[in-house]
DNA sequence: CGTCAGCGGTGACCTGGCGCACAGGCCCTG
DNA sequence: CAGGGCCTGTGCGCCAGGTCACCGCTGACG
């Protein structure tokens, strides 16, 4: 490791949420014992199942959170971007990975060993509670997912993750339109929502029919976020 | 209050996992801030969208954590019982409410509010990190839940519930077969599996009629742990 | 430049389990 | 002891969405 990434490594951390509240000292410490790794798109970062003694930190790109159950239909928990951490759960009881973690794009990312992340959070317990947050934040979507997929029919399940995906990774286009930066194929929307790739298609061009949102080359445009809302809330009573 | 409830919440507060690191100076302290509670069965405790700015922890008896949408259906999240917490997610992170909580039967818990709590995490940061750990449980949990509402059918969905039930709630019978101590209706069961009543009726007397477990008003007993076993394991490929 | 893999698009068919309806049992309460 | 509430048990029709089969496009690679 060269001087250079050391300073870069302790600026990255330094700017980074979880750890504001860390003095310069510690910032070093943590710089010191901390990596950079990369992965180009498509490769697994780690497997479900696996020990799991470390924590990431997307510095760039983004990171596919999914299982899969006997090769044929896969689960997606989450996407992962920049300054968000993953890996967080087996870091924090010793245990095994839940998931699989996949590049979807080429991706740097921080890793935090668990050896010396342990005893880093019980001398720092600001950043303890930071992870508290953290961890909320992932129960609060993931009990939300399942409220979801009990309540909702397919059609506002999909105009949902749409909304969500409008509000989270929009690029504004020349007319204002929120064009959806992320490259997902259908296959994976389903598997978010717990669906088909057959029926995520016929439901997105439903939409597009409607003028909802417009699909090109794999790019989703919302053309329409008040009706696609208004189809958000219907309900399966 | 009276000195007796006091030392009773003290010794309470001793005993419990997550405070097993505190020193006798900081219970008493927790314990001056806390204060118990009762429930009868079928009472609301809290309301998801609520404020909510206490956790609590089950001295004695159990509670439901759950949501409904449109007053027909439901989904159960979680059981919580003796010692276990609830409400911590909204504590923590000081939000809303997650879910409904309801007593299941008459219920005891102790009470502690945000703005004693949190200051106190700060300051104990071996309980912070015995939080991070239940917190950690909850997700691998939820996201068990979302796998298998995905990947499997209705029976080895049922077949896993009453396993985990038989491993949690067992009383022994007189032959050693385990029977599951838990009121919990054929409603509730299906809340907790993302099914209908109907259906965990069919696939339980399914269950009876090949002899895998019993029911007796209410009662469930594993009969054959090992068939149940496979039943579980089947998959939907 | 063939061919092969991965994605999008669609039609035809099948089915798990939902919703509804109704019946019977148990318990509480007036 | 009649009536209402909540539970279990069961038959039946229906449909959202899963599965299968196939086609066409595009882009990578030998």
């Amino acid at each position: 490791m060269t001087t250079i990434t050391e300073d870069h490594k302790q600026a990255l951390l330094r700017q980074h949420f979880l750890l504001r509240h860390l003095r310069d000292w510690d910032l070093k410490r943590l710089a010191m014992v901390s990596r950079i790794e990369r992965a180009e798109a498509g490769r697994l970062i780690f497997r479900k199942g696996e020990p799991g003694s470390s924590m990431m930190v997307v510095i760039d790109g983004q990171v596919l959170i999914f299982t899969t159950a006997s090769d044929r239909k896969e689960v997606v928990f989450n996407i992962i971007s920049r300054n968000e951490v993953f890996g967080e759960i087996a870091v924090l009881d010793g245990k095994e990975r839940t998931a699989d973690a996949k590049a979807m794009r080429d991706t740097s990312y921080l890793v935090l060993d668990r050896r010396h992340l342990v005893p880093f959070l019980e001398a720092a317990p600001k950043v303890c509670v930071e992870l508290l947050t953290v961890l909320c934040a992932r129960l609060r979507q993931s009990s939300q997912q399942l409220e979801d997929s009990a309540f909702l029919e397919l059609r506002p399940r999909l105009a949902r993750k749409l909304l969500a995906f409008a509000e989270h990774f929009a690029t504004p286009d020349v007319e204002g339109k929120a064009v959806i930066d992320l490259a997902v194929s259908q296959g994976e929307l389903g598997a978010m929502l717990n669906a088909s790739r057959e029926s995520v298609n016929r439901q997105l061009r439903s939409f597009v029919k409607d003028g909802l949102v417009l699909v090109d080359q794999g790019r989703i445009t919302v053309l329409d976020e008040m009706a696609l809302e208004d189809v958000a809330a219907e309900e399966g009573f």
